[in-house]
DNA sequence: ATTCTCTTTTTGTGTAGACAAAAAGGGGTC
DNA sequence: GACCCCTTTTTGTCTACACAAAAAGAGAAT
């Protein structure tokens, strides 16, 4: 019944501090065990530090980063003078790979094939000029991209990339290699929005993925900003039946 | 043009580290920012700490905490002996916040309402035996519920829960707060997996939502397990439009 | 009771030094 | 070259101590 996430010395479902010096992982570990098993239950207050420490037998250094590290993890809250406390919505946070297309294709043992499907200079349609806060009548550079996994279609970029921010890109040559290769390697970013929502598949789009029109579409948003100012918009649209999964 | 991610200390675009002594925060936003400008460009290699250390008038073990930090971040790569190197696709990870239902809704500022729809205790499907690996003929409890803002519908929640695993379930009173309050309470939790999908409304989803047959949703899938044992699965459905942001 | 100030507790962070552990690189042998 | 062993570099972690900073709580003044 017990799996791996229970410490090693733990004997019969009870939690106990081995004897030798514990690492900052061992501390975790129990801290967290002890919370699993409600003997820190949701809204109390845990030992101070150095209490830990001494239970441990080790260092409130020690005991303050596997603290302050299950705190980032979303399990504890902590507060000057008022302690460390448990929160009662533990995992509050979960982490997801952003990985390029290319790597989630070859990571899954397939092979990747990307196509260019459309480039064009134009001026910034007003949806963009609205989302992006940009000023009036701004050049950008719009290109449409295929990526295949296996030659099955996996992935339809729709990008726009403001001319002003990144000048250069329009010598760019993205024949070969995607907009996002280009990007990661020329303009270091600073901020960056995310976002998944679902849609339908319009004809344009069906004709592009394996799909029916109407198809439902899982789709992420990206939005990247440097020093303040937007540098590109980009929207994909995954194959239908794309599920984008991860484990905590 | 610069913004607030720039240190104070910085002039006219050339970072330069200050006379007095550094925190490990001020030591990251200046390593930051030398990779944001390419100063240590993609795949470059880091001084070592020691070095590091010497030119901020700060201790290796400071150093080593801002780089530690940078490198869970998603910015840096470490290893032993090989030393830190600039990872060319920076922010591979983003951090999602998975609120509670309930909080989601009241933090948006709007009413919360819940309604419990069906509640019927079943052998489990196939489908959920062979997903969660289940020994044949178990017993689940299968909810479905709705949750309102403003009462408008929000989120459609599947939900099927192992009676052995939480033999308890079957005392429970849903009609009042909805079996993730109650889950959370009751039972630790050890192991997530989590994914996000795009489907269609059927007719009996379009029924709950305020949606037509065939409207793309937006839907999050949850599994949950204690110590290995399956404990629920749930699906939640969310309004059309739906979509799901973060900012990194 | 309310507001203010002061004290005190608790976590946050920095320093200095030590040893551990991974892993690259060198040198030798086959 | 391929393989193996040893050295050495670099990060990983622990210890012990110090002071800083937030914030709760007590007590005083109003």
């Amino acid at each position: 019944m017990y799996n791996d996430l229970i410490p090693a010395f733990q004997i019969g479902g009870i939690v106990a501090a081995p004897k030798g010096n514990m690492s900052y992982r061992d501390i975790k570990k129990v801290v967290l065990d002890r919370i699993q098993n409600r003997i820190w239950g949701p809204d109390s207050l845990l030992p101070g530090e150095i209490e830990l420490a001494e239970e441990f037998s080790s260092t409130r250094t020690t005991v303050n980063r596997a603290l302050r590290e299950l705190a980032e993890e979303g399990f504890l809250e902590r507060k000057r003078k008022a302690g460390t406390r448990v929160l009662h919505s533990p995992a509050r946070k979960a982490q997801f790979a952003i990985p390029l297309v290319r790597d989630e294709i070859t990571d899954a043992g397939a092979t990747y094939r990307y196509s260019l499907v459309k480039r064009e200079v134009m001026p910034a349609p007003s949806w963009l000029t609205a989302k992006l806060a940009l000023k009036p009548d701004r050049e950008v550079l719009h290109l449409q991209c295929m990526h295949f996994a296996d030659n099955e279609p996996f992935q339809l970029e729709k990008r726009w990339i403001i001319v002003e921010s990144v000048p250069e890109v329009l010598e760019a040559d993205f024949t070969a290699s995607g907009p996002n290769d280009w990007l990661v390697q020329k303009v270091p970013f600073s901020n960056l929005e995310l976002s998944f929502f679902a849609t339908k598949a319009d004809e344009d789009t069906a004709g592009f993925m394996d799909a029916s029109v109407g198809d439902p579409i899982f789709a992420t948003q990206r939005t990247t900003w440097l020093r303040g100012e937007p540098v590109t918009h980009a929207v994909l649209y995954f194959t239908p039946g794309y599920k984008m999964t991860t484990r905590l």
